[in-house]
DNA sequence: GATGAATGAGCATTCATTCAT
DNA sequence: GATGAATGAATGCTCATTCAT
């Protein structure tokens, strides 16, 4: 047996390493298979049995990483949401509110167009998915508010807009991407750019402007 | 055609009749109850015996009445909406286009206010009744449209708004309730109608003027 | 109103013949209702209500005329019996032993050939009603081995028969009719007539002479 | 090829082994206890609680293991009677036709004996176990035919034999038996061979050579 | 840590039977 | 007597979760 040098918990330094990368790992893999099964048999349908299969790991395992059939999905609806949230600020270009703004319309429909069954998730699965994916959906879509809100400021009138002007233009845009992925029209959806952009930012700046901007090539 | 004398087939009218009517009773019996633990307790969460508990009748009846929860959770959200639209088309005034608009929105907001269990069934539940419940929801927010868009002919420039205008006004308005009814705010919500009624008519007769309709009265 | 006259009662007879006659009429039709749907779903698969809804009745007159289920398929068996062992009885020749007995089992083809539903619920159903069922399926086959054992006094050594031979015979055609039955086999099971007469008669007379009679056209 | 040494794979091996191993045991105490429960109750009124609570395991299992009671059903009744098969087939003597058809009346006999439970679930609850019942039983049956037409070579007069002989031989015997197993007298039903042997050999060789044969002892 | 067999509560649904009208 | 609505016990089956190996 050798005394430990200095050099001796290196080992244990990479083990330890190893073992939170391999759970991650784990813990990826199964998020990647339940978002797919989720989104094709819908939560309800979904079993245990379901995600594991496809994972191909075992029912202990996945107890060991989630609390649950319905932690699990939330942790698959938080994935999605923090890695598009990602995505889509790392393309924010410099510009004017609208540019700006304009731009996340833009990536959030590239988002659904790269991965609709993550856009079921969060569009139509999430209200099925128990108060927790209720929440969550709402705070998604809360969170959007603020940003829009700027656009006040740009407005001729924009004190005298409706309170909740921007609560109903995020819902209106998120139903009619919810329809795409419904009905599975989601293939050439970056074509609705213009039109969501004359809806959430023509209130804004006036139908004229709008208009304008909606003729705007991608 | 000869007049029914005072012997005639009456009773048995009358059996029929009441035959009927007794069914009908229980129908409705049920359906209010069910109404009520749908939307206490969510579709899923509800069982058979809880509705039976509480319409106060036998797994047998609901059986001869309905065809399973989802069958009696459909037909509960066709007599809400039937007879929410049935209440708001008899109050619909004449008028001008934006003063029915307008009146619908206020009938809309009383009867989330007189029954906020149905308002719950029909923009919470739904969305988790299975595909049925999703289809009837899509159904009920398209049946919407054709009179909103017949706005357009009154806009100054109404063919160049964007074509999914409407489907995001009504599903913004969808959301604004559904989310007073999640959170239990129902009570008062008829003073949502002038935030409402900008939002909805706004795109169509420019701020200005909706901001007038605002502030008309209710 | 009128005294009752000497001839007063006259109608509470016919009333009270009626009554019966009724009655009796009821039960027919209940049982021929019954038969077919036995035969066609099967005893465990038939319902109260699929028979109560074939005869025209109500669910009520069932119970007043039978104690069940069971009870209602013990009758329609009994029914077909005794009437079929009245129709095999009329129509017995006068005759040999041998004759009488091809021409019980031409007789017995016939009854088969005549009402296949009928055939089922003895050869195949009754098996499957409960005991009582299997019990007169057994008796019925009972009955047929005294007339049977009567060839033993014409056979050359009939006391060194086996003693269960009849059994064994009864039994054996039993089979071969409930195959084709089964199968649905029955449209011209009358020229199973030589087969059976020199399988269970052959036994007694020895093959020559039961071949002979095998070769009697029908 | 490469002989194992003592690392190689053997423990995965033992493993797997192992691991089918206990399934199978589990299936077999399962099987096993739902044998006597079939027998003693019969199919009909037999639930899967009555099983699982005597084979001592619990709903899940049952269901993982088989696909409901009709399948348990069967896979009893094939489990009965390939082992019976092979226990027959396997003191099967070199001999003659007629020889080895005692025999194997002998082992059918005491199979019954050894074990009637497993008796009847054969020979009366498969007729009442549905469709796949029912057929199975057919099928059993038939299996016996070839092996018994083969006597016909030996008969004088083989050819003029009646065609479906052997299906009512078999059945005459099959019914037999149900008779013993169904009255409860199945202990010393090994007596009932030589009468069984002079009913199934004797049409082929005549009742002189069957009587012969039918008083050798067993 | 990983595995997956075992568990059993829980649910939707059926149907023979009763009984008020 | 006839009716059929009401009853509710009983059953087969699923699946989230645990835990011994």
């Amino acid at each position: 047996m050798t005394l430990p040098g200095p050099l001796a918990k290196q080992p244990v330094g990479r083990e330890r390493l190893s073992r939170a990368t391999v759970e991650q790992h784990q813990r990826e893999r199964i998020l990647v298979a339940a978002i797919g099964v989720f989104a094709k048999r819908g939560f309800q349908q979904t079993t245990i049995d379901h995600i594991v299969a496809t994972a191909k790991t075992s029912v202990g395992s996945f107890y060991g990483l989630f609390g649950g059939k319905e932690d699990c999905f939330l942790q698959c609806y938080d994935r999605i949401v923090s890695s598009s949230r990602k995505r889509i600020e790392a393309s924010l270009p410099d510009g004017s509110w609208q540019e700006r703004t304009r731009a996340v319309l833009a990536s959030l429909l590239a988002e659904v167009e790269a991965d609709p069954l993550a856009a079921r998730i969060v569009f139509v699965e999430a209200s099925t998915a128990g108060p927790g994916g209720l929440e969550r959906y709402q705070q998604t879509l809360d969170g959007l508010l603020p940003a829009l809100r700027e656009g006040r400021s740009l407005a001729p009138a924009g004190d005298d807009l409706p309170a909740s002007m921007e609560e109903a233009s995020v819902a209106g845009t998120a139903w009619l991407l919810r329809d795409r992925v419904v009905s599975g029209r989601v293939k050439g959806i970056e074509a609705l750019l213009p039109e969501l952009a004359a809806i959430v930012i023509g209130p804004y700046l006036g139908e004229a402007e709008a208009r304008r901007l909606a003729s705007v090539a991608t």
